[in-house]
DNA sequence: CCTGTTGGTTTATTATATGAACCGACGGTT
DNA sequence: AACCGTCGGTTCATATAATAAACCAACAGG
C-alpha cells in the first residue's frame, strides 16, 4: 500500500461518534506505529485536512476539508441538487428519506431529510457509514454494482448488528436476488431493531450504480400498504434524482419500475 | 518533501475556475513527473478525494471530501455558526460580507452573504483563496500574525493584480502597522479595481489569529462615512463570531474596539 | 517514588517512490 | 495514408523517502 494511501486512510477513524483521536489511539486503531502515525498525521495537518486541538494535542478532521466540499459541490452539486428531492420525499411519506453514496466502496449518507410531523421517526446523522449487509440501501446498492464489487464488499465482515441481520454472504446475495426481482429494496430490524426501510439504487451518466434512495420507518408503522406506498414514493423521487445527476436507469429497472406506477397492480383482478 | 504532502498539494490545483484536469496538465502545473502524478492521483481516487470522469478521463475532486466536510462541521461547527453572522452584517450594510479562514497558510472564503438591496454588489465565489497581500483580510490577518508566519508569507510573491496592489514586502509591512494602530483593515483597488473592503481580524479560544471577517463594497461607495459605520459593523459580528468560536480578543485590540463603539468619536469636539 | 501513560524524536534498515523511456490510441494536418 | 503531437497510462533500474524499535520528557494516579 502506497504512503499517500495509508495517510488517508488515518482519516477515516475519524468518526461522527469519534471526532477526537490521539496519537497513541490513532496509531493502535491504524496498527501503524507511533512515529508513522505521527509523521503521516503531521502532514495531513500541514495541509489543513487535519489539526491538532488544544490540551492533549488530539487530532480532528481540519478546516481544508471545507474549502474542498465547497469545490465539489461547485463542480458536481450533488447534495445540492439532491436536498430538495429528499425533503420532499420526506414529506410525502412523512417518514425519514436519506441518501446514501457510494464512495471508495463504502455506502456513506450524503444527505436526510425528516417527514414534517410530531411523533417517531428514524433520526440520522450526515457522514454515517451505513453496512452493507443490513440495510435496503445495502441491498440495492449491491444488487446493481458490477460482480467484482460485490465480491469485495461480501468478502469483508458481516457483523450481528441485530438479532435479525443476515451474517452469512448467501443470505445477503439471496436479498440482493429479490431485489433485483422487485426493482427495490427492503429491510426490517437488520440494522437496527424496530427500523424498518425501503431503497432503490441510484446510477450515473454511464449506467453505473452509485448509491442508493431510501425511506426508513419504525416498522411497526411499516405495514403492507404503506411498504407500497413508500416504495412508489421512493421510485419517484429516485426518477427525479437521476434526471437531475443526469443518470441512466438500466432497461430491466425501467420496466419494473413502470409497472409500480400503475396505480393498483397488486389490488387488481387474480 | 513527503509523499503525501505532494499527493494533498496536487489537489491544490483544483480550483473554481479549472474544476477539471487531465493528468499531463496536473504534471505540468505541479512540476511532478507524469508516472508520479498518476500514481498519487490514484491513490487519491481510491479514497475518494478525486474522481476520473468519463471520456477524457480528467480528474476532479472526488466525494469523500463532503463526508469529511460534514464530519468536520459536526464536529466544529465552524461555518454554520457563523453564516447567520455574516447574513445580518450583510443586510445591516447592505454590502457584501465574507469570512476568510486560515488554513495551511492561505486565506480561502470559509462563506459570504449579499446585501439585500438590488444594485451592485461585490461578487464572491465560495472556496477562494485570497491573495494576502491584496486585500483587507490579508491585511487585518497578517497584522496580528506571528513573525514567523508573517515572514513565511511576505516571502512568496506579490503579484501585481491592478495598478495599486502593493508589491513590496515594505508596503505591506507599513500597511500591517497601520491596521494595528487602527484595530481594522482597509483595501481599495488592491485586488480588484473599483472595489473597496473593510476587514477585522478572528481569533480562536488560545488568542491565535485564524482568519478575518470582512465587507466588501464598490469603491465609489465607500465613502468615510460609510467605511466608518461598516467598520463598527464589522467589528461588531466580529465580536458575534468570536463568541459562538469561543475566540479571545487581545487586549490591546479589544480597547481599540471599544473605541469604536463610541458613536461620534471622529465627530467629536477637536 | 514507582508505574504506566501521554505526545514526540532519533536512527539504522528497508521498502517505497521516482522519472526517463516507452506504449498504443486519438485527432488534426499535410 | 503517412505524419505529427498529444493524450492517459505503464515499465523498471535507481535512489529517495518511509519505517519501527528504542528512547525522551512530561504528566497522572497510587
Amino acid at each position: 500500500m502506497g504512503t499517500t494511501s495509508k495517510a488517508l486512510s488515518l482519516l477515516d477513524y475519524f468518526t461522527f461518534r469519534r471526532p477526537l483521536i490521539g496519537l497513541s489511539d490513532l496509531a493502535r486503531l491504524s496498527g501503524q506505529s507511533k512515529a508513522t502515525c505521527f509523521r503521516l498525521m503531521t502532514e495531513l495537518c500541514d495541509h489543513g485536512l487535519a489539526e491538532q486541538v488544544g490540551a492533549g494535542r488530539e487530532y480532528r478532521i481540519g478546516p481544508a476539508v471545507l474549502r474542498l466540499s465547497a469545490l465539489r459541490e461547485a463542480t458536481v452539486p450533488t447534495r445540492e441538487a439532491a436536498l430538495p428531492v429528499l425533503q420532499r420525499l420526506a414529506a410525502r411519506t412523512n417518514e425519514t428519506a436519506h441518501l446514501s453514496h457510494l464512495v471508495a466502496g463504502r455506502l456513506t449518507t450524503l444527505a436526510f431529510a425528516y417527514g414534517p410531523g410530531v411523533g417517531m421517526k428514524v433520526m440520522m446523522e450526515d457522514a454515517d457509514i451505513l453496512p452493507f449487509h443490513a440495510t435496503s440501501s445495502g441491498y440495492a446498492t449491491l444488487a446493481f454494482l458490477p460482480q467484482a464489487a460485490v465480491d469485495a464488499v461480501l468478502a469483508g465482515p458481516m457483523p450481528a448488528l441485530t438479532h435479525a441481520t443476515p451474517t452469512s454472504s448467501a443470505l445477503v446475495r439471496a436479498e440482493m436476488a429479490a431485489v433485483r426481482l422487485r426493482g427495490w429494496a427492503q429491510s426490517a430490524h437488520t440494522y437496527e431493531a424496530e427500523v424498518a426501510s425501503v431503497a432503490v439504487p441510484l446510477f450515473d451518466a454511464t449506467g453505473v450504480c452509485q448509491g442508493a434512495l431510501a425511506v426508513a420507518a419504525p416498522a411497526m408503522r411499516m405495514t403492507e400498504p404503506h411498504r407500497a406506498r413508500i416504495a412508489r414514493e421512493v421510485v419517484a423521487a429516485a426518477r427525479e434524482v437521476m434526471d437531475l445527476w443526469a443518470g441512466v436507469i438500466p432497461t430491466e429497472l425501467a420496466t419494473l419500475w413502470a409497472r409500480l406506477d400503475q396505480p393498483e397492480w397488486e389490488g387488481a383482478a387474480p
